[in-house]
DNA sequence: CTGGATCCGGATAGATACTG
DNA sequence: CAGTATCTATCCGGATCCAG
């Protein structure tokens, strides 16, 4: 990310968390629970994996996310929310809220 | 916006619309009330005027921003929350709330 | 002088192929 | 399975220019 400007505003800081291209979208899918890669994948088929593997990145530099590597063959990753980022729950319910009543999609 | 393929998720829906670069922070200083350009500019130092604009004419697009522009010497352009936009506000105060409250920053 | 538009170079995202 | 590598296309930022 860039524009990483704290100009003491909550918003740019959340923006600057949060406003990566697929962050908001990987955060929603693992507040339903862990995730593997190829899972994520597949609820983000538009994502291509290096966009989403630079997104998860990040968000796990930000402690929104951890990432857990089993040693195993075939090999096994998953994503889950930090506690940290299990806080920011209120604001995806906002959103899928805003985005059900106001832009007419029954289900998420 | 590119990649506004609708997969009737309402979460995805909702990025689709304020998902740009500079939208959640343009809709946060106009929740405040209406602003012209160069008050934009002065709230949002790191957007370029090229960005600035392009992003209030997508938001004016979605219809979640008017844009009045008043034909006088020197040139006055107003851009205020439709209806329609400050129904996202529940959104920007959950932003607003977590930037507070787990990025400590104390004042909006 | 405000509110932009235009042009260009560098940064970022996408498509596809490939690997440990 | 979970990513990289490479190449291309698109976007962003900075400077400059322009119309009312």
């Amino acid at each position: 990310m860039k524009n990483e400007i704290n100009i003491n505003c909550p918003v740019v800081n959340a923006v600057n968390v949060i406003g990566g291209k697929y962050k908001i979208i990987i955060l929603y899918h693992l507040s339903e629970g862990t995730l593997r890669f190829n899972e994520l994948q597949k609820r983000i088929p538009y994502a291509t994996p290096k966009m989403l593997t630079q997104q998860l990145r990040e968000l796990e530099r930000d402690k929104l996310i951890s990432r857990t590597v089993y040693p195993v063959v075939p090999p096994k990753t998953e994503y889950a929310l930090t506690d940290y980022g299990k806080s920011i729950m209120p604001v995806l319910e906002a959103l899928c809220d805003w985005g059900k009543t106001y832009l007419e999609t029954p289900e998420c």
